[in-house]
DNA sequence: AAGTGGTCTAGACCACTCT
DNA sequence: GAGTGGTCTAGACCACTTG
């Protein structure tokens, strides 16, 4: 009989109901919430195995299907990725293969190899735009990071970051040119913040001068603005990001389904 | 014990192997060919219901949490639509609700209403680049279509489209300007074909004069160039389409995961 | 051989829709 | 009330990894 979470069969119906909010939560999301409550307190960290699907059910009071359908959700998510025979892991960033996880531009031909030059990291305050997509207040502490991509030696984008400060305590230029890999690496391991899920906004822009220098273009060339609105756990906004790409050798990659 | 289908336990191991492919498929993905199977043969039309889960079972001699596997997937990929106390049906891009499942376009504000206006409709040859794309020799019989969307009187995307002439015989400008709502849905309606899952390869270009024109645009503006090509089951290429996208009141919309 | 995730089954009951 | 998909359980066995 299951112990710790309320059974669905008894009064852990969901009685307060939002505007179009589920009237029901079944058991298994239940457990779910569970275990991103075990990520989220840092009780296994990015790349580690959780307990194995018998030992959550046990630990859960639940069967180990129920475990696993709330396992299986969180795996199509990309939140935690299972490997037969060994046990099932909490996904990262800083993944040895399939770098970059969350950048979708490939190169025209041939295989990718990026290069990375730190422009610029320092305090600032908020803007107002960017502190409403951050549920942030205007003027609140932040870190702004500018960055080139190079491909073959070639600038492919720029990114213009920003992180909230209190998030990010002790975030320096020096750290981010000492790590290697993916940004999104070093923020799982050093501060605890995973990026689980993004938004995208996609325009076509004219480049400006100051960006035409950095990526080598012409002023005025078409450029791809990818704004960027990655969130952590509980669909927490955690940074924003607007990235310049020129789309000359290389190209957005979309699945559509 | 199973029937039609064979089991996994005798005999049914994929022996013959290629770079790469899996070694072996479990019973419900066989189920799930089977269903894809009845899907092409036109057994179950866009938007009807297919047999209940316990039917299917019965009919292909499993249990009912094989079928359901087999389900799960065909609804994750939108293939079926599962509606609790109706049934499972054939997913269509003919519904009333989100119009456009493919157009990833957003307005910047307010909600969507997009007018189309057809420009063209013609047989052609295939050109190289296009019959490649779509598994077709250069020259075959195509269908070539070009059309404008509006929003709020503004046109937003001018879009040049290729159909394999041996799959859309007799597609006329008339029966595109007649039907009502997504070119998808007559696609499916009259011509059977299914588009279940597309790739899109968008880069920032300038516009042209022609483009510009038809876009209301200057010329040299920044346009968003979106290339898609669509398939339907068996992963088989039946469409090429070339987007040019106005983003100065709209954007391209996307999700990372 | 032991431990992990993956598959398959059978049965019970719940939530939702329609008649 | 009957029929649908949705949840949960318990148990058996398979595939894969590691010692």
């Amino acid at each position: 009989m299951p112990a710790s979470p309320q059974l669905p069969a008894d009064t852990a119906r969901d009685t307060a109901r939002a505007e179009g909010a589920p009237s029901f939560s079944p058991l298994y999301r239940q457990i779910k919430g569970l275990i991103i409550g075990g990520l989220q307190a840092g009780e296994w960290k990015a790349g580690e195995a959780i307990p194995s699907e018998l030992e959550l059910a046990a630990r859960f009071g639940v069967s180990q299907g129920t475990v696993r359908k709330a396992v299986d959700e969180l795996a199509a998510e990309s939140v935690l990725v299972r490997r037969q025979g060994k046990g099932t892991f909490v996904a990262t960033h800083a993944e040895q293969k399939i770098q970059y996880r969350f950048l979708r531009l490939v190169p025209d031909e041939g295989a990718e190899s990026l290069g990375r030059q730190l422009l610029d990291c320092r305090r600032q305050r908020a803007p107002a735009a960017i502190a409403r997509q951050l549920q942030m207040r205007s003027g609140d502490a932040m870190i702004e990071v500018r960055r080139l991509l190079h491909s073959k030696g070639q600038p492919v984008v720029l990114d213009d970051i920003w992180l909230p400060g209190a998030l990010f305590k002790g975030l320096t230029a020096e750290r981010l040119e000492q790590h290697r890999g993916p940004f999104y690496g070093l923020f799982e391991a050093e501060f605890g913040v995973h990026m689980i899920r993004a938004q995208e906004k996609i325009r076509a822009v004219a480049a400006d001068a100051e960006t035409a220098e950095l990526l080598k273009v012409a002023v005025g060339a078409p450029l791809l603005s990818v704004e960027r609105l990655s969130f952590t756990y509980g669909d927490k906004p955690v940074e924003f990001r607007r990235g310049l790409y020129s789309t000359a050798t290389h190209f957005y990659r979309n699945e559509l389904n």
